[in-house]
DNA sequence: CGATAATGATCTATTGATAGCTCATATAGA
DNA sequence: TCTATATGAGCTATCAATAGATCATTATCG
């Protein structure tokens, strides 16, 4: 009798991320989890303040890629760590020039025959 | 005959984002658009090197809050937005002053009877 | 020192996000 | 103007992340 061997690969979605992507996530865990520390509040209060599960704030103090970034970016507020504006009255002026900025280019991305722009 | 309504209420996760990381977010995804146009890539190129599909490249670039930060951060990278750190190379000897300054404050924080630190 | 509380780790059910399509529309370039 | 294509929107199956526990360990404060 023989056998007939059905190996199933699993669809995974091993996402694999950038050194600069895992050290700058890195790096902003660590500047929460110190402003945490230091304004004195525990996992658990840091995290109902900011609407979600104690876990998933551990996962955001350990600098995980898979987290939302909606709560990461809620915890980073609520701690006062500044992610890349300095002012928080700054970014609704800077969102209009940013639009004002995006209608000026092109709407659509046209390839050209031969690459161009390879500058990175 | 009488009848017994029964209610369900769904265990619906309606998270709820402040207005700054509602319009960080936005401000974000509309630098991120900016730059991937002015280098000429497309949306299925850009994704493609994101090693994300499409649709997440979408989402990213209308800011929502449900994207993973991992992905986000690999667009950014790519198109060259900076997120707060100047350079690249900076980033792990930040990283590890921040452990080194973890490492210097309390391991857990105890609450205080009486709330001390409340200036925020 | 002893007691209490915070933290980190792990587990499961459930929710929600992602991949991978399709289709309609708009737009750049010839 | 015409054509090829980039984009945006919407859909579903699948898979991963989250919420919400528990438990052991550690550290702080009385």
């Amino acid at each position: 009798m023989t056998y007939k061997w059905i190996i199933i690969m699993p669809k995974s979605t091993i996402r694999t991320y950038s050194r600069y992507t895992r050290e700058a996530l890195s790096l902003f865990a660590h500047l929460i989890k110190i402003a945490r520390k230091k304004k004195k509040l525990t996992t658990k209060e840091l995290s109902d303040r900011a609407g979600i599960s104690r876990g998933l704030l551990q996962r955001i103090e350990k600098g995980e890629p898979g987290s939302e970034i909606g709560a990461f970016f809620e915890v980073a507020r609520i701690v006062g760590v500044q992610l890349f504006t300095p002012d928080e009255n700054m970014l609704s002026s800077l969102n209009v020039s940013a639009e004002e900025k995006l209608s000026l280019l092109p709407k659509t991305v046209r390839r050209k025959v031969k690459k161009v722009d390879d500058d990175f």
